[in-house]
Parts: C-alpha cells; sequence; structure tokens
DNA sequence: GTGTAAATGCAAATCAGTCGCAACTGTCAA
DNA sequence: TTGACAGTTGCGACTGATTTGCATTTACAC
C-alpha cells in the first residue's frame, strides 16, 4: 500500500477534512509504519518530519481519521490503542504474546459469520474488529 | 451460573490465592451482576455487602483473578473495561452503542473458526474474545 | 499459637487520552 | 488576490481509569 502524497490529500479531501501539513505528515507516518504503532508511536515519527507536530494534535488527528475510515484504531486489551492505515481487505489481528508482535489475519468468513450471527439477533455491526493473543505453536 | 460461597473458596484455593473475605465479597458482587459491570460497578456492589472493600482492592483482585482465569476482563473500544465471571461456554459480546448494553454472543462456530485460522498459521490461540459495535437493525 | 509471605487500605502517582483557549491557516466567495 | 471565518493547532492543564508505595493486617503452614 504506497500512499502518494495526493492520494492522502485526496482521501483528506473526500471526508471533507481540511488538508494541512500535520495530517499529511501523521498519515505519511502511519503509512511507512508496518508495525501498528501507538499513538505515542505515530507521534515519535512524525516529529522526525517535522518537528512541531503536537501530542494533542497526533491524537485529535487520529480520532478524526479513524471517524472518517481512514484510519483503523485497534483496541488492545493490555496497552494503549493502536492503528493502522484502513487496509483493503479487512483483518482481524493476532498479537504475539511472546514477542509482541502483531500479525494480521484474513478474516473474510470470519466477518461473515459475526455479520449473521448479528443479524440474527437483530443488530447490525457498526464496527468489529477481533484481537487474538496467540503463542507459537511447537511443530515437532 | 449460581456459586456457593463453598464453589468460590474452592476457585480460589485451587488457582493458589488465599481466601479472603475481600475476594469473597467481589467475586459475591460479581456472579449476582449479569449486566458485565465495569470495575466501579463491583466496587459499588461489593461495598453494600462490605463497606471497607476498598478501590484499590476491587481492581487488584479483579487482575488477580482475571489471571487466575476466574473471572473475565472485557475491553470495550470506550470506556473502561468490563468484567463477568468466566462463563461456561465461552462467547463474545455485541455492545449497543446506542443504549450502551452489553450482550452475548455464543459463539461456538466463530470460536472454531479464529481456532481454525489462528492454527494455519502456526500459532494457538492463548485468549480471543470480541467486542463488536452494534446498533439495532429497523424493522419495516 | 507463631512466623511469614500475601493481601489490604489509603493516598499519591501514573498512564492514556481529552479539553479550553488563544493563535494560526486552509478554503471559499468576492 | 484578498479577506473572512470556521476548522485546526499547540500548549498546558485536566480527567478518568488504573496502578503503586508503604505501613498495617491477615490467611495459612508449621
Amino acid at each position: 500500500m504506497i500512499a502518494q502524497p495526493d492520494e492522502i490529500d485526496g482521501k483528506l479531501r473526500d471526508a471533507g477534512l481540511r488538508v494541512t501539513q500535520q495530517r499529511r505528515t501523521i498519515i505519511a507516518a502511519l503509512v511507512q509504519s508496518h508495525d501498528h504503532p501507538t499513538a505515542e508511536g505515530v507521534y515519535a515519527r512524525a516529529k522526525l518530519v517535522d518537528n512541531s507536530v503536537s501530542f494533542a494534535t497526533v491524537y485529535r488527528a487520529l480520532a478524526t481519521l479513524a471517524d472518517a475510515g481512514i484510519v483503523q484504531r485497534l483496541a488492545v486489551d493490555d496497552g494503549p490503542a493502536r492503528f493502522e492505515m484502513t487496509p483493503e481487505t479487512e483483518h482481524d489481528h493476532l498479537v504475539d504474546v511472546e514477542s509482541g508482535e502483531v500479525l494480521e489475519l484474513a478474516s473474510n468468513e470470519l466477518v461473515a459469520l459475526k455479520s449473521r450471527l448479528a443479524t440474527e439477533l437483530g443488530y447490525e455491526i457498526l464496527s468489529q474488529h477481533s484481537v487474538l493473543r496467540v503463542r507459537k505453536l511447537k511443530k515437532p
């Protein structure tokens, strides 16, 4: 997913958001991160590019962008929220409790199943995302 | 799930935990709650029974009991963590964003599917639990 | 009973995230 | 191009949830 600067601007405009240097910087930081950073991580990376970006702005931008569907906020059981650019194909996440690594779990089936179960109960899903705590299987 | 006092003591002992009056009170409060209370809710209920129980103890007990698998901590996207006694049959949760209500979603299929997907990637699931944000379907 | 490690109560501290407000800056219309 | 002005930002103070340090108390093995 190589987002061109123009793409970023377009996404912001499509969402009715102003294109600011800070938002560009924050999105760029997130695009370059493939490790699902926390807000703090995004802040650290953004600051390398533009030292003037403030912490509050990172939080505000991430919240705004998440509302707009441009980024995804992942609530991890323990520890702060993590963020990623909204992926083309939906997926859930595995957190390897030993390494702390976050892996992606393609989950069309999972999404479909959740959706069906929710519908049966008379609900529609607004957002659904699973974080599974996992450990590597020993292969004997 | 009617937990007898003896059952509670047994669970604690089985987990190698000391049986204290506070833990009994806290577990009892949780057993009687069918609304997935927050730590604050547990505290409020526990205090009705034993006014001396402190907030810190509720948090410590809930953390300890969660580690021991006796209670389940549910990380809800927005707002504080919620707790329930570990249910016999695994289930996920729906949070109605309009009413704030938390519903249970029986999910044997879901658990099985997650398990299969994780195994395919070479991982075993240590814990898996989804919180879906939902809204009631309009029935025309 | 007695000793000891575990658990508790309290208040202070931490941590993640939010907010008020004044200053700044995109964007839109003229 | 230039204003006007609402949307954004930076700062620091603030909040709400949870944790921690420490002195005291308590459960439980001996």
